[in-house]
DNA sequence: AATGAATGAGAGTTCATTCAT
DNA sequence: AATGAATGAACTCTCATTCAT
């Protein structure tokens, strides 16, 4: 039984994918979930609050994988649980990344959190990626190859989805393909020893089959 | 001596790319210039239209480059000069890529162009890459790879700008960071008859120097 | 025919004497106009100016009579056809004296300009009683007891109908009696030269009586 | 240790001081004193309850001094005590005056307290003054005379505050002018018996001096 | 005594758009 | 071509108060 406190995140999340965080009022979270407006900003200071809680409740599920690596040993970043893994999630908080700009123009306390996260998963990324090449599953390259490299994973990572929605209106096939695209952006960086690594086997064929039930 | 119209669609870029569309008000766009809202609205029957009328030109200068190349000929696509020469137009109009899916789900009609106009990018660039292939100046790619090169182009172009606002607000530097990220992002795709011609020479070195006059 | 600027600010004046300008809100002031709000923030920013546009009004009011005086001849301060003349002004602007702290903490802008108007009353009352000592209309003081003269002269023009009007709710007979405040507080810095004038002669009767039509 | 009721009523003077009483959320005042808004209610019916009760708790405290006069006596009105000892006071209590009239206006049951209790104040004063003239400490006067010198010096005690708050921020000198401006006030009215008296002696420089251990 | 979730009305303000002139 | 007054709906947010526990 989740508490009303949830159940406004739960119908924002809902309500911002479907017509976006800046065409959803705070009347309309409040109406759909048959609370008064009130009791929302009782359980929300702000609207800004409630963004914030999202993102963060979304940094926290994404960073869950890249976080488990022991980056004492020889292990390979298990990139197609990554890629499969955030299907689902990129489909729950989508909003987050096609609003994106606009959001962190109204919202400056958001801003300033955003600002920090991604500073932050730069220096994750970069330290990922050291481990990786380190143990050959990435082709060495210069500072600024990796700098390149690293913005433009967050790009495509970020917006992939953007591209596809516009073409057409199938949620989830949409999302395979953006996934396709990590997927692809990254390809010319692996070592054959990726390539041939059984844990990045058929992901390829994994997400270009129509399988729906991923 | 600009008209009216010109005036109008001159100052509203200038106030979407400052603060954003869809934070701009027509109230806004009159009053700055000058003007009363009613004539504003004698003009252009609502504010999707002087979106229209900007995304158009718009896309008016950004395919002139493409559009020029002669497909009959060995003639290499002159990526340096479409990044330099795109520089000053991703500025001018960064407004339609960082606000994009909202603009999308706000203005139906914008949406539509904005798919037709995709469709179409999509065709020519597809073409455009046949035309290098064929004549060695790209390396050669399975469909399923073209279709991702493609569409992590159209990410990358669109979306760079998003990852360096976040980080700086130097706009000058984050655009030129930004066609690195294209140019970062092409390069494993070009061959090496593409590489050493003297028409992309030295264009990692002009974009990476801090050199302001671009 | 008054504008409908002016018929703001008229009903404004009324409405904000009934209940209070903190208690009225701007959709009251729309509503009771028979106007949209949305019309009512074309022709005022926000509820501060319109107070703003009131409180001006008001001090010019006021000090036409204070600054009619010329300070180089022997000429007597008609403090007789000032109360008088401030009877109507005192009751049309009363919400402005009965709220006033409120006011200042509320509208920071008002604040600003009643402060630099209370600085410019102190300086041309004192400038007004200089002369009237100087051509011995009222006896002469020490500087402590000028700066309280001045001080309480305004306590109690802006306050005495706080007074009354706990007692009564007859506004008339109230705002008269308030006039006796300002009256019998002067009286004992008055010179005899000053009471055997012509000009104050029956100034007390005047307003003991309950004469309505004042 | 003060009971809940007794730091409800000390958070609300607190918070109504700073930010005035009409500004003060119930909610403000639980949040301050970390107890729960229904708490609150529990222990006062509502706002005007607890107002009705700082008001009660502020009569006592002021009327202490007038009270505790010997009426049969030839005994002096210890003015300069009055005086002193109200600083404090009016600092604590400060809003009551300064927001009364809206209070009066939003607060019906207020009202009707406030309005018996000057009435009381009133008579009480009469009586003083009678006492105080038949004793040689005020000149005689006329009934006229007197319910002006009543109606005035409650204004001046009421609003002082008002006037000073503009002019400056330094809250204890001009809770000190005020103090001043009451004695000016009444300078006027009393006798050389008066002011002969040891009892009165160096008021004047006692609140002029800017001697902050008042 | 005390909690904290909930209500419903209302606050100030903004906006795209219309229309008579 | 241009003005500027007007609309009405929507926005975010606050408030005094209630009530089951």
């Amino acid at each position: 039984m989740a508490t009303t406190k949830e159940k406004i995140i739960e119908t924002s999340i809902k309500l911002f994918n479907e017509k976006g965080c800046l065409n959803t009022s705070t009347r309309h979270i409040a109406d759909k979930l048959g609370i008064s407006v009130g009791n929302l900003y009782y359980h929300f200071k702000n609207k800004e609050d409630i963004l914030i809680d999202i993102f963060t409740n979304y940094v926290k599920i994404v960073f869950k994988e890249v976080n488990s690596i022991n980056y004492e040993k020889d292990e390979m970043f298990l990139l197609k649980d990554f890629l499969l893994n955030n299907l689902e999630t990129d489909i729950q908080y989508r909003f987050l990344h096609l609003e994106l700009n606009l959001l962190l123009m109204s919202f400056p306390k958001f801003k300033y959190i955003m600002e920090e996260q991604l500073k932050n998963e730069i220096k994750i990324i970069k330290k990922l990626l050291d481990h990786q090449i380190l143990y050959g599953y990435i082709k060495p390259m210069s500072e600024n190859e990796m700098n390149f490299l690293v913005s433009n994973t967050w790009i495509i990572v970020t917006n992939n989805l953007s591209y596809w929605n516009i073409l057409s209106n199938d949620l989830h096939s949409n999302v395979k393909n953006g996934s396709l695209n990590i997927y692809y952006f990254i390809k010319p960086y692996l070592t054959q020893k990726s390539l041939d690594n059984e844990k990045l086997k058929n992901i390829e064929n994994l997400l270009l089959k129509g399988d729906n039930e991923l």
